[in-house]
DNA sequence: CAATAGATTAGAACAATTCTAAAGAAGATT
DNA sequence: AATCTTCTTTAGAATTGTTCTAATCTATTG
């Protein structure tokens, strides 16, 4: 599952980003390389700019924004929302879960064919479901 | 199991923050008759400061955050991480889940024995669940 | 009722995020 | 390739929700 995005110079990377309507620019596909690299990931805005500044990476922490929720909504990437003061960024967006450890800060996948939600009820009228979120909140033993 | 914590004058609430280690002050019981007056309520900071406003309840919003966070502390509310953007507090404390209406803003219980989650896997080394928490996200059909 | 420990307050400070308006780069059109 | 239009990026300001601070006040204890 590696490299999803790039191919030998990202000609991969920037047919996709074009096939969700986003322009392949420069910042967009360098901050991809860093996103879809290697394994699943989970970022926050801040850490995916800091990253990239190491990495030489001339990005404005705004594009940074601007760029996650892009491709969010270009179904790229997965929010994960467990904790108020921060956001998370999942580049694993297919089905699964997490654990999330308080202390750490630190997000763990599980896998959607392990973990199986039942008895859930109909949901309001006039709305439906969008998505099923499960949260295992881990404390130190 | 509507008024929890109100005897005629405020004795039981009283009482019962007693018991949680926090004074009974003015500002707490009178945000504790606002919170466990009716039915179970979900709301944030500034929603509950507004209505004590309202109320003619006078406090600051610094000592409804403080409150809120005391009475969490104390088991008396549960706080529902739904939105990085604002945070929700729950009277309801026992066994339960919700939906979530992403353009509302709004939370709905699922009561805790309609809903189960199976396959849950071991926590990593060191760690213990503290809570399982279940989000159903839901858009306008 | 004085002493003390804890609580409340207004406003400042803070952190994460979004907005703004100007400058820059992509893609289409000649 | 020059031009035009539209989208993108940017730095910094603004906004939002929340926490902190230091002074004042209040509930409880002796």
């Amino acid at each position: 599952m590696a490299r999803k995005l790039r191919g030998k110079g990202g000609e991969k990377a920037a047919e996709r980003l074009r096939e969700a309507g986003l322009r392949p620019t420069r910042q967009r596909l360098e901050l991809a390389g860093l996103l879809f690299c290697d394994e699943d990931r989970h970022l926050s805005a801040e850490s995916l700019h800091a990253e990239a500044q190491e990495a030489g990476i001339k990005v404005s922490l705004a594009t940074v924004y601007n760029t996650l929720h892009q491709f969010t909504n270009a179904g790229l990437l997965r929010q994960v929302v467990v904790d108020a003061a921060r956001s998370y960024f999942d580049t694993n967006i297919g089905d699964h879960q997490h654990f999330y450890c308080e202390g750490e800060g630190r997000l763990i996948d599980i896998p959607g064919d392990a973990i199986a939600v039942s008895g859930v009820p109909t949901p309001p009228r006039g709305t439906e479901i969008d998505r099923v979120d499960v949260v295992i909140r881990l404390r130190r033993a």
